[in-house]
DNA sequence: CGTGTGATTGACGCCTGTCAACGTCTGTGG
DNA sequence: CCACAGACGTTGACAGGCGTCAATCACACG
């Protein structure tokens, strides 16, 4: 499950990707560098729990990471992915409040912790650093505020087109147009707020129309401009 | 509607209050004093506009503004409320993105304007502050992720009991147990994400209940207990 | 007193969640 | 190699929550 004597390739996400690192001199790269412990983990694993107590953040340096809220008699509510250059959980680091959700593992994945401490420092001492990592806080609540007015005023159906292009967005599409992405029918329902049934339903509905095609977990999107239409797109 | 010579009294905002400005040093709330534009809104008056460019934020003195976006045919959807020490629209200025949500004034309101590089200015500067304004931004993400949760899983019925009561977490009750803040219908239906009708509805099964009491906008919190219930709350 | 906004109530129907049954595929153990 | 279990996907039946439409009422305002 874990191999702590992990040695990733952390450099392209201090200087190559578009990750807030980029905003530390040199001294600070070494000194995180220096600080992280990274692991590798697998599918399902749980790299932290909602409500518990976390001391430090991670990067996630290979893979993909659902984060979700657990809701009513259980049921998962996916809020958002991670994928190589981002950073998860350093938001209950940074408030100082117990973890308002769980991190999972869907592709295996390696992730580097770094300890709170070190990012708490970086936030007081370096602007750059502190001011791109508001930027981005922002920017997640910006998307958050425009889901729940999605979620609050689509249909099922409408916020399913969304997703399935916002998905196309995030992991993007191979050559031949499939959703680089493999997501159970649970984990799209988890995700658009709806039961499993009912996104299998208008999965096949949308295949049958020719905006997607399916093959086991691999969609293809075949008609973003007619997805865009059903998904009622403003923003 | 404004009033540009309005001058309204800060001092509780800087110093008694729990506002973001108390990690200032003197000399930054000199300077944010100084740069302040204070002016008086009526209900109904737009503070800024989703979309529009933005070139500062505000501190609420007096009154309570409603955050909102517009999603389908104009329908709102009240995202949060702003009261007394509250600021707002420093997303946008910190994200250097347009305004993602319009504010708009319920109660009527003095608003204090402060130029977008006084912030920039105090985020790169005062670590302490932009701590501080950090862990507000993440603890409305936190909400706002919760409340996705929320409206995903959760009816309209266990949503509004939900609403009321967080209604009364902001604004309180007075002696008589009603809630201080007036909202039309209307308005009640765009925080819980749903039709006006519905919420009559159930508004009047909750008093057929002795849940609460209604008198015109009037709302009387009677049994908080049983609404807790009814919510589900877990968070 | 007419006008307009907001509140209320009733009727109606569809979207969508739930339940249940069944099919498919994979991995495991005998 | 087969049987079996378990996870996942699919389909159908069904009911009820909730949105929409329309009519009416209440109240404030010019």
């Amino acid at each position: 499950m874990k191999n702590r004597d992990l040695i990733p390739f952390c450099d392209s996400c201090f200087n190559d990707l578009d990750t807030i690192f980029k905003h530390l001199t040199p001294e600070e790269k070494a000194k995180v560098d220096k600080d992280k412990v990274c692991n590798s983990y697998k599918r399902g694993n749980i790299v932290y729990h909602e409500g518990s107590r976390t001391n430090g953040f991670y990067c996630v340096n290979a893979g993909v990471v659902k984060i979700l809220k657990t809701g009513i008699d259980g049921r998962e509510q996916i809020i958002a992915f991670a994928k190589k250059g981002d950073i998860i959980g350093f938001r209950s680091i940074l408030s100082n409040e117990l973890a308002c959700s769980s991190a999972k593992v869907i592709n295996d994945a390696v992730l580097c912790f770094i300890p709170g401490e070190t990012l708490i420092d970086l936030v007081k001492t370096n602007g750059n650093f502190s001011m791109a990592l508001m930027q981005q806080t922002c920017k997640e609540l910006g998307e958050a505020n425009s889901f729940i007015t999605d979620i609050a005023q689509k249909t099922v159906r409408e916020r399913l087109a969304e997703v399935l292009l916002h998905l196309k967005d995030i992991f993007d599409l191979d050559d031949d147009l499939v959703l680089q992405i493999l997501l159970t029918r649970e984990e799209l329902a988890n995700i658009v707020g709806t039961a499993t049934e009912s996104v299998i339903r208008l999965l096949s509905e949308f295949k049958h129309d020719k905006l997607i095609d399916l093959n086991g977990r691999k969609i293809k999107i075949l008609n973003v401009k007619q997805l865009e239409k059903i998904s009622n797109a403003f923003n």
